[in-house]
RNA sequence: GGGGGUGUGGCAGAGUGGUCUAAUGCACCAGACUGUAAAUCUGGCGGGCUCGCCCUUCGGUGGUUCGAAUCCAUCCGCCCCCA
């Protein structure tokens, strides 16, 4: 019988330590790799769920603490969970507002016990500690859940690092033991963070203790943080071979189509990102050819899609010079045609890479794809 | 016909003797964005180059001054009021 968030490894591809598997979930098997779409506030920013259905995206991630700020806790139990308060009926996942601690550095304060927020919304305080993120990631429901942890920003020094690595580790105790003290794990499933920064030694205590704890899934935090890109590699390199493989790995915040690449290539199962979405709102674009800024003057009167070999529904009603149009008069309809773009974009390399792993072609299929996206610009 | 006002970079609009290639906004040209405080942020936006400077700009022309977008004269354009 097969828990929520429990991990079947289906293939190894030969020439890589990538794997194929299916994660199970209460609302559904997922296939991976996986890449997840963001939807901090319960909505994946500017795009209908039918759309993103189409997609394929398999799995979104909600937030805790944004989701516990607005609308409040209160309001998704009764609406009767997040998919049901969403209509977002495919498995999801949720922060724990870990990654708040970092990115809402400047108010908030840590101690042992937690972290106090003041609310971005109208400053008034809050205090998550790794009960209360269980708490409130229990009442929102989604299937997957992450320990509470502290992403610590890059650079940061050992001792820092150090504490810090520590800390995540006492709480991630602590959100395993409130985790499981009532039946929530028949239908959620409790994943671990591993943390350490930059430094090798940290990151192997961390994956140790952590893989001790045991937990149904372990997440690897404290990436993509703006560390260049061989930190993640070796820290990748380093961490995997000692989570067990018959489970899942998530690479949190992660990335850019050659972190996806790099990542499923090291060993790792699951992606999010709000990449396809932000930077769709920010006119930035990614398409087989490389990525593209479509309010640049050089799309006004290209009368082309923005991707020649892509399905999705603004590639094939809408052309660049339309979307260039829309982007300058500031027509919001281009959020959602540029965040879905890219999300069918990364959703589809990751189906890409997948099915390269099952044929065995991995590195062949890498090759193809970096031969086509670097074709038009210069690698960076 | 008489009186008053006004003309600044693509647009709007500050500046009213030196610190002015001239604030600010928009527009324009690029760049960034990785478990979302982001439909955001950063840079550029007269010309030249040896990148420190040099040259050219505030309706036109002529003056005053060591020095003018700024003061004076005159011309041109626009606006308002009275006849």
């Amino acid at each position: 019988m097969n828990q929520c968030g429990s991990y079947t490894l289906i293939k190894k591809s030969s020439q890589t330590k990538a794997r194929r598997g299916k994660l199970f979930t209460s609302r559904g098997i997922i296939d991976t790799p996986v890449f997840m779409p963001v939807g901090t506030q319960g909505t994946v920013k500017g795009v209908p769920n039918e759309f993103l259905q189409t997609s394929g995206a398999q799995m979104i991630l909600g937030n805790s603490y944004h989701l516990y700020l607005r609308p409040g806790t209160e309001i998704i139990k009764k609406a009767g969970g997040i998919q049901k308060f969403n209509s977002w009926n495919k498995p999801m996942l949720t922060d724990s507002g870990g990654f708040q601690v970092f990115s809402l550095n400047d108010i908030r304060k840590i101690t042992e016990d937690g972290a106090e927020f003041k609310s971005h919304i109208d400053g008034s305080k809050h205090f998550f500690s790794p009960e209360k993120s269980m708490q409130v990631q229990k009442d929102i429901g989604a299937d997957i859940i992450m320990c509470f942890d502290e992403c610590t920003p890059y650079p940061v020094d050992y001792k820092y690092a150090q504490s810090s690595m520590d800390l995540s580790l006492k709480w991630a105790k602590r959100c395993k033991l409130e985790f499981y003290n009532d039946n929530s794990s028949d239908k959620q499933a409790l994943f671990g963070i591993i943390q350490g920064s930059s430094y090798l030694d940290l990151r192997e205590k961390s994956a140790y203790e952590m893989a001790n704890m045991g937990f149904v899934g372990y997440a690897i935090g404290g990436l993509s943080v703006g560390e260049p890109k061989e930190i993640m590699h070796s820290v990748l390199e380093k961490i995997l071979p000692i989570i067990p493989e018959n489970k899942a790995r998530y690479l949190m915040g992660v990335g850019m189509p050659e972190d996806l690449w790099e990542g499923i290539e090291r060993g790792i199962d699951m992606f999010d990102c709000v990449i396809p979405t932000r930077n769709g709102r920010n006119g930035q674009v990614f398409t087989s050819l490389g990525k593209i800024n479509i309010r640049n003057m050089s799309y006004k009167k290209d009368f082309t899609a923005l991707d020649p070999n892509c399905s999705c529904p603004t590639c094939k009603g809408y052309t660049k010079a339309y979307l260039n149009h829309l982007v300058r008069a500031q027509e919001s309809l281009y959020l959602t045609l540029l965040s879905l773009h890219n999300i069918f974009f990364m959703v589809n390399l990751v189906d890409t890479i997948r099915e390269s792993i099952g044929n065995n072609n991995f590195l062949d299929a890498k090759k193809v794809f970096f031969d086509k996206y670097y074709s038009n610009q210069k690698r960076g």
